[in-house]
DNA sequence: GGATTGGATTGATGATGATCAAATTCAGGC
DNA sequence: GCCTGAATTTGATCATCATCAATCCAATCC
């Protein structure tokens, strides 16, 4: 089944592929199958070998794992996105399974082509490495998440991060059931359901999947989003891919700290170090030492 | 401070640096750093931007997150070991700090040159690939080892992990204080030496920093080690370093699943599909679907 | 030695989250 | 319109975990 040109255009915008020569773009996709599959359907299980990356083009993807027959949610994809890249780079078996929540479809590039791509062209495993390198810190700001907060308070950043998002508007709606919501904070149905009337005190009304946050600034209170945890703006996906399917140059990226980095646009920050509305706060424990390293030594070289 | 021969050729040895060119090997330890640090340093602090590829020589490391007045350890880093690749290879802001545990001396290499190396040399960004995956998967685990496993469970698993990486004796030394620990498995230290106390029901015996693991078979029973979530081979690191400073050709391990793989060594896995004394289990929540992927459609080719 | 310090342990109590059960709402299907 | 099944909600109860407080212990420092 042949991808559509748009489709060709919007897998050729994503990050991955940002700057890569047309004959590995070319190789890569030559093996490519576009499928359609229902919702439910498990695209691959935990354990298994990952003989595809997958490109989410259309619907939504949902990442869980499993342990002593309890499952979790560790991430919920929408089009564009690339997912379980990891094992495919390292030809290694799944850590998660992946499943449809909706229809999706769904594009599949072999493994084999993508690897040997990485040694081929070195554009392809500079894109890869940035890629990962904006997957990695996804997953430190969910178990920074995870371990940090309580039930309640990730939800209410949830629902920000939802709100600005979905554009900012007051009321927006949840992308998908509660219950796998649930899942994805790390809680059960019960407890959402309850974290849910807990906000309600802090302004948020419920009704069925929409949302409306009508006092921000008392949610925020609770809140207390942290741009170290919370990525407000969406991870790069379509932010990156131009109408013409180019993007930016890779020396634009490399530059320090300007023009859009590749992870996150970097949110608005205010004048000098600020950076959040909701600053990390002043009152930090005194550890031991919090010394910046001692006078730099007699810096001689290496190597 | 230059680097003793010793060093230099330990850092050669990371995989990250697997099959990279003397040239590029040498452009980015040319304006390094060796430096040594008291406990206790802060060698980053969340939020910072990272100008430095940080290597571990010696010494203990850990890496942790603050939100709220809280703070948790994401990891702790032993010997030869490299941390915050993802945010120099973004040229972002730290998402974790960084603290020396116990004396270390630690390598600083410049993120400039790295990056720049990166958009140089395949081989090396190649390898930054992988390394990155391979950290990418380890912060999987963590994230299924916490959402998924109670307290008691995570420290049962840590321990039979201790046990595996320190030789695999009946008795072994934890590697760090019980505070450091607790925050690392996401606990309290209250509630670590509580479940420290339930363990010895399970056949374990602490006497301060030494553990017995009295009746492993028992201990595993409550602990159900997974290979999804559970590394208990180190991940790379000294492995990959030949005494001569080369390491296997890519060749090698871009084959399909032979070899030493780069991640993980691919612990013994018994016959077929098996793959740990604990298995996943069959019992399964059935999901609405979960079916191979439909009939392989008119696969056409695209690009 | 004797005092001091910080880590580790133990106990008591409260908060948070999980589980079980039942009621309720909602979307389709007939 | 009514039925049915699933999602959601609510209530009651239990398990887990955090917090506060006090104690114990070992290392260190005069």
């Amino acid at each position: 089944m042949s991808m559509r040109v748009v489709d060709v255009e919007r897998v050729r915008g994503l990050p991955l592929f940002c700057g890569v020569s047309e004959e590995t773009f070319g190789a890569v996709t030559a093996g490519a199958f576009l499928q359609k599959f229902p919702a439910g359907t498990t695209l691959l299980h935990e354990g298994d070998p990952v003989d595809f990356l997958y490109v989410l083009l259309d619907g939504l993807v949902e990442l869980e794992g499993t342990w002593n027959d309890k499952e979790t949610t560790l991430a919920v994809l929408r089009p564009v996105s690339t997912f379980i890249f990891a094992a495919v780079a390292l030809d290694a078996d799944a850590l998660m399974s992946a499943r449809t929540v909706e229809r999706s479809d769904i594009l599949m590039l072999s493994g084999e082509a993508l690897r040997r791509a990485m040694q081929t062209d070195p554009r392809f495993s500079y894109a890869a490495t940035l890629e990962l390198a904006g997957c990695y810190r996804g997953l430190v700001r969910s178990l920074k998440n995870q371990k940090l907060r309580g039930g309640a308070e990730r939800l209410a950043n949830y629902l920000i991060t939802q709100r600005v998002r979905q554009g900012g508007a007051e009321t927006f709606t949840l992308p998908h059931e509660k219950r796998l919501l649930a899942s994805l904070l790390g809680m059960t149905p019960e407890n959402l359901s309850r974290a849910f009337a807990t906000l309600t005190g802090y302004g948020v009304v419920i009704n069925g999947p929409e949302v409306t946050i009508a006092r921000p600034v008392v949610l925020e209170r609770l809140a207390k989003p942290d741009p170290l945890i919370d990525n407000h703006h969406p991870p790069a996906s379509r932010l990156w891919a131009r109408p013409s399917g180019k993007c930016g140059p890779p020396a634009a990226r490399a530059s320090r700290r300007t023009g859009p980095g590749c992870e996150c646009p970097r949110p608005v920050r205010g004048p000098a170090h600020g950076r959040w509305p909701c600053p990390s706060g002043p009152g930090r424990s005194a550890p031991p030492t919090d010394a910046k390293p001692p006078p730099r030594p007699s810096a001689g070289r290496a190597g």
